[in-house]
DNA sequence: CGTCTAGTTGATACGCGTCAAAGGGAGTGG
DNA sequence: CCACTCCCTTTGACGCGTATCAACTAGACG
């Protein structure tokens, strides 16, 4: 590890994946390495949050995880995708109801402990700024999920989640952007709120109309980024370019 | 306006309905009196925050608002419902989604300025923890939200939409929780995700079932919340008698 | 008493879920 | 290297649940 001087703040290279620590919080958590260290989850490993709910934040380095609620009957939702660069502080649910963190692909976290800060959370007012930067962003995209369950249709849903991908992870190139899903057909309905033949029947839809085109069952190309998303009714923010899955912390 | 000290801590008598200024936001802005104002709005009437966003706050004071998004074809969602006591910081919504805060009812919402404190926001650690904890509980409701539109089906979400409004602002009597409906069918439908015929069908449903009964058409009565709440499969805080509709800051 | 809007109820259509069966890759063992 | 297996995915047939359209009812208000 290697601590240098940068831009006036004093960083770190993180081990993992240096351009993760362009976080805000992580940046500003970097001058301490002894209170990080990262895991490694394989796909439908469990983190549980619950208690330290605060005290510690979890960085996603690589892979894909998912925020997600269970109900008695066995119901899943989905309620949060975590990229990389994405932070995650305590499970947002209320307290009763069964959440956890669980990755869908290997998944490399980075885990930063808020604890043995010198003096309180509040000490650090660049910190704690930042902290309610994330949360207030993840209000944000819940509530704009939460549109999409209540008021959009499966096609739209659907379309939605692939251009939402294509921007948070796709490579652009000469002939569209190019887009690996991480996840299983399964997780994309909890997360859409749908059912796993639904999700099926809608990519075939799609893959017929052009919108987009399959490589592989979980690779996929974008020809038309600005045509797909007119099968959105929501007001997005226009496509402009990828985004390059590291960047897309407080920005969205 | 009247100001004196009361448990170490300088508190105004809110004007409004004393008892929303034990919002601990509320309480700690107190001191400044003339930073506050409040406004009424009547059924209909739109507050846009967009551009204030967290450079002041709302508080609701009484009646009944909503947090709304538009889709570009007219659908709309309300992705919060917010009874007295519920503070707003900003609208929460992605930039570029048009939303706005509506009245269902006639009501009172209170202003606080955050500009004009001494110095910047992060120089006052007790405000700024208890809007990071507002913003939190705001995450967990919403978050809980996404997982009723997404995994329950229409009769789960009307009886979870009555459960919350008798836990929210019903009376306990002899012979039930007494709740006062502030809104239409409508509103009802747009926040659970389903059409003004759904939720209307449902209440004879219920009402039929014997799990609520309608004194008027908005003013109903739950006999046992317990029986009612064994319609919802989440995992819910059993129902401990009645908030009083104005303690429920970040305790839910 | 008439008008207006919100709410209720019914008939019907359709979208999505459910159940079932058949494909298709990736990994394993012969 | 091929056959086998397993699980994910796709596709089809069917039924249920919710939206849609339309008619009617009930309060609210002048």
């Amino acid at each position: 590890m290697d601590i240098h001087a940068r831009g006036g703040q004093t960083v770190i290279d993180c081990p993992m994946a240096g351009k993760v620590c362009t976080q805000p919080v992580c940046r500003l958590l970097s001058t301490r390495p002894s209170e990080r260290h990262t895991t490694t989850l394989h796909r439908g490993e469990r983190l549980s949050v619950g208690e330290e709910s605060c005290r510690k934040i979890w960085v996603i380095v690589s892979g894909t995880a998912a925020m997600c609620t269970g109900l008695s009957d066995g119901r899943r939702q989905i309620v949060g995708l975590e990229t990389p660069g994405e932070v995650i502080c305590g499970l947002m649910a209320a307290p009763g109801s069964e959440s956890w963190l669980e990755a869908l692909s290997e998944t490399r976290i980075c885990e930063l402990s808020l604890a043995g800060l010198e003096g309180p959370l509040c000490a650090h007012p660049d910190l704690v700024s930042a902290l309610f930067a994330l949360i207030h962003t993840r209000l944000e995209v819940c509530s704009a999920h939460l549109v999409t369950l209540g008021r959009l249709d499966s096609r739209e849903r659907v379309s939605l989640f692939l251009w939402d991908m294509a921007s948070r992870m796709g490579k652009q190139a000469e002939d569209g952007v190019h887009v690996e899903l991480p996840m299983t057909r399964e997780d994309i309905a909890d997360f859409l709120g749908l059912n796993t033949e639904t999700v099926s029947r809608l990519f075939t839809k799609l893959k017929r109309s052009g919108a987009v085109r399959f490589l592989t069952r979980s690779a996929y190309l974008v020809p038309d980024m600005d045509a797909l998303q007119r099968h959105i009714p929501t007001q997005l923010s226009p496509y402009t370019g990828p985004t390059g899955a590291l960047q897309n912390g407080a920005s969205r």
